[in-house]
DNA sequence: AACTAAACGAGACGGTACGTCGTGTCTTTCG
DNA sequence: CGAAAGACACGACGTACCGTCTCGTTTAGTT
């Protein structure tokens, strides 16, 4: 439906393409989020500030796309069988990600920008948060279906303790997340 | 030694310190915090720029000073004999603050400013995130004494689950807080 | 060897030029060149500030070139004949020049700007005021190739005394040029 | 019927004055007219800005009085008993304050200071640029009576030819002045 | 000696303009 | 015709000084 007729004109430029994404990556490692501009990625990559402007909406739309074709965002759902195995391996996974810098750094600049921007906050919920949340909404999904859970708590709740605690880390203590809190959670969050 | 002899010069003008962060709150509402600017409060309030550089570092500041003045954002530390009722208190004192658009909006905004901009976000957490950790690490502390918190998770993670929780809400489903997460929070954290 | 390759991106904007040094001379006339800013002229102009850094160093260029485009400035050289012909053709026509309050107020913030912005002072010289001395040398050249020139005085020291006096005017005793000026200078200057 | 009641209070700080004038002289040699401020005069005499406004109304008064104090600005009326050697001494008496740097760049500063404030210019132009002509005026005057001016020039204008000439290799040569200038001065204005 | 008055240093105040940076748009030229 | 180059209007930045205004202190008359 939307490649039916190739429009006329000239195709987008996938160099350009990776030639933004990535100067923005290293970017955002050399002067940080805020010292970050399109007009200073436009300059790094040789693009025009147009060509930017014509794909993404702001910088922090950029830094997303940079940041999810680096580094794969999402996590494969584990199926171990239990509840405290299947959220282990999630948290396992999920701590992989957040233990690089670069990712770390760049999704503490995502969720901040959410604040800041409404519109983009819309974006990065849809596109990502909601994910991450579908996914370990579908291990508490069996886990509630074992009843597996905890009494007295609503399994988005669960959910909620989860990213929430994880999150904290990252954006309040800049702990990084430990083998330790993993297995916390599980204790916590697992019925016995 | 430090009121010892008054400095020589003119007094700082409380008159002005007032009127800048009522400006600031006034802008915060109706702009929100990315329209926010120093430019901006200054001609609000009827002050020069320099006063405002003068005393405060970043409009993040003048917002957390703004914040801190208007809603006391200290919460008392309840004592209610069992760490289920203090934990039970101490949300439903902290939820008020939180229902409160405006601190909810001024806090959000914070947070992010925290991220985007290091030297604010030491402040910030010195200033207001470990002391609201430090009023919740005194109750858990109490109830690990009474041996009242679950097997298998350290005190300093039971705060992180707590106010994790509440963070999420606020930054990433901005669902406002509710009486029941306070129950579902106890009945985790709490030891039956 | 300059306009071979026509660079790539967008042309300066004549509109845009015109407007900048319209309004420069309105609000010259206005407030004055101590109250001629920047900021002003790009408000009044409908410009914005950076466009006019980009093409001039100071507001004193910005008025420079406004009034060698308004009025223009050079002066033709006359051929009449002998000295004092030439001399008295070449002052009234300067003369003409500084009777108009415009350029004559303009000149004097220019002249004074030179002695204060040593930057400018060398471009003000360099592109009026030498042009100036060199039209008049051209006259004096004449005549001391034909021997009109009063005995033991340079023909450098002549142009002096006639800019000096016409200067000296302007700035020192605020009186406008008068025709019997013209004579004086004649009857000093040139043999009889 | 200034002194007549010493008013009661503190009596203007001599010291403070000196001070004053001298960092104005200081700052002025080391970063220029226009890179002198009242505040930076404040600070390197060490006496608060109140005191500088208490006494004068701007920097170029500031100047003007340094300059005054420092080097007598006044020449003695020569009287040689011929105008061709009055206006000799004259111009070599000038010439020796024209030759100090300090003060040449000054008078610079305070003629273009007179032309941007006109306020100013009033005050320049009676204190001191009047009175020197006064000066000359006298030996101009006693030349008159003794017919020894050139035919078919006013007196004044003999000395507008005089000062401008000097003013203008101040102003826009920047030569500094000559013996040979005087001589050339009194070649061309005194009658043979 | 107490009181009044003025000048002093210091420094905060409301302002204005500075010159720069980044935004998002528009225009021109090249491949 | 997409993409580079780059000019444009705009708005805010953080800084520098302006000239004014308290402050508390010091110094001189005046009671």
């Amino acid at each position: 439906m939307d490649g039916d007729h190739p429009r006329p004109g000239r195709k987008r430029s996938e160099e350009s393409r990776a030639a933004i994404l990535l100067a923005t990556l290293e970017l955002a490692g050399e002067v940080g989020y805020a010292g970050l501009t399109i007009e200073g990625i436009a300059a790094r990559s040789g693009a025009g500030k147009q060509t930017i402007y014509r794909w993404w909406s702001s910088k922090a739309d950029v830094l997303l796309d940079a940041l999810a074709t680096k580094a794969d965002l999402r996590v494969a759902i584990p199926d171990e069988g239990s509840f405290a195995a299947d959220l282990d391996v999630f948290l396992k996974r999920t701590f992989e990600l957040g233990a690089k810098k670069q990712v770390a750094d760049g999704l503490r600049a995502l969720m901040a920008q959410a604040q800041i921007d409404p519109e983009f906050g819309a974006r990065f919920r849809t596109e990502f948060l909601f994910r991450r949340r579908d996914a370990l909404g579908e291990i508490v999904e069996r886990a509630r279906e074992r009843d597996e859970l905890p009494p007295g708590i609503a399994p988005g709740t669960v959910i909620d303790i989860v990213f929430g605690t994880l999150w904290y880390r990252l954006l309040a203590t800049l702990e990084p997340p430990s083998p330790e809190l993993a297995e916390e959670l599980v204790a916590v969050l697992a019925k016995a």
